[in-house]
DNA sequence: GTTTAAAGTTGAGAAATATTACTTTTCTGA
DNA sequence: TCAGAAAAGTAATATTTCTCAACTTTAAAC
């Protein structure tokens, strides 16, 4: 049974959503009139919480991390996002300072499309404003789910959680053997779940015991979704 | 120094988004044609999660908690809604089911606005849709905070940060002497926290013995919202 | 007003998580 | 390819948070 089965209700953040993929063409060759792609290196970033938007992006080709930073300077993800996701046009539609940062969690491609198209697009293309609108309550319906299960769940399940969900987003990455490698430093997973490293490593570890996974180098490959999801508890 | 100058960036939730009020008269028409108010006691259900929207609530008058409940039947609150405020209206934007259940927290009316209304509503006025895109993508940067916050802080800070929020939104319940009565059970404080009700009775009582806070029944009266302030680590 | 159920409070021990200090492995660039 | 740096992993200890049980207060119903 595959995932998507399993969780009709889609708030567990497996498919991302891609906004430009069924944009009409002459919407599209408006907002794409002036992108620039760049090529940004792993943890490089792409842009700051707090500073005003001047644009959004449209990620080619990686895989995006958008975190924030708090007051003791610890940083935490709040979500991935991965090729062909729009980044950071919340803050250009309410009209504030980007609420979070964004940098790239591998090499990555990423388009930048400059503020003032974007919005000409928004009201041309009726196409669009629906799209952000059902996109954007999609959106809003994973983080509340987010929210209540790291107010509710353990480190121990909310790690496997994320091992599920996250090996939904690396299915690009593929073994021999349709096994999928999960690429992520045991800093960035900490705090995407939201602990310590050194707690990421320890449950990392009793899981690899417990036969549900490998370890090569940083690399993390899942051998048994199913006892995840059930410690999961999801 | 008012809590707003000291925040600038809204994402703590301290105003609450009022679609209905500046919407052009003719559009608020169409959307108000079928309206149906009805009274709810406290802690009445006005819509569950998972079930299917027929349509949308405009809190008339009261307050109403959106929450989750997870498999060990723990309630999780996610937001409190406010006087003035649209609430379930993503899932029908989406065309999901409704990603959370909705509860009075004290005796509100409601208004009740039709599924097809709501949709009719939005093809006609671009300036509904202008509106709603802003209000989520607001939302969204509120939610995204949240879960920071509750990542990171511990119980004694998550405390202290939702008791400054509260007293935002409790501002119209006033006592003689500009003092703001929160009133609210300990056991929704704790879901709105994140922790047991036990661990949210032992450190109300810390900080009323730090002499920041009174209680008087469930009521609790802030005395000091900068020492809490510090407290939060906000 | 009295009764009674619900809500609130407190303390102690258990469990989970964070912190500190350190070792080992992997990666990177000269 | 090898040294140094960065990341990953381990273990012991400290701290926080949770759970359970007993008890008190409050509020609603009669």
């Amino acid at each position: 049974m595959s995932i998507h089965q399993k969780f009709p209700i889609d708030q567990w953040d497996f498919k991302s959503e891609s906004i430009l993929a069924d944009l009409p063409d002459e919407d599209k060759a408006i907002l794409l009139a002036n992108q620039t792609e760049q090529e940004y290196d792993k943890g490089e970033i792409i842009f700051r919480e707090n500073s005003y938007p001047s644009g959004i992006f449209y990620i080619v080709k990686g895989k995006v991390k958008k975190y924030k930073i708090d007051k003791n300077r610890k940083e935490h993800i709040i979500y991935v996002a991965n090729t062909g996701e729009l980044i950071g046009y919340h803050a250009i539609i309410s009209g504030d300072r980007f609420p979070d940062s964004a940098a790239a969690l591998e090499k990555s491609v990423i388009a930048f499309i400059p503020k003032e198209d974007f919005l000409q697009t928004l009201t041309v293309s009726a196409f669009l404003g629906t799209r952000l609108l059902k996109t954007l309550s999609h959106e809003f319906a994973v983080l509340a789910n987010s929210l209540s299960i790291i107010a509710q769940k353990s480190v121990r399940e909310r790690l496997a959680l994320q091992l599920v969900v996250l090996r939904e987003k690396y299915k690009d990455h593929f073994m021999e053997g349709n096994a999928v490698e999960i690429n992520m430093s045991r800093d960035d997973l900490a705090s995407l779940v939201g602990t310590a490293r050194e707690n990421v490593v320890r449950i990392l570890s009793e899981f690899k015991d417990e036969g549900w996974l490998m370890t090569k180098g940083r690399k993390i490959i899942i051998l048994d979704v199913d006892a995840l999801i059930k410690v999961a508890n999801m």
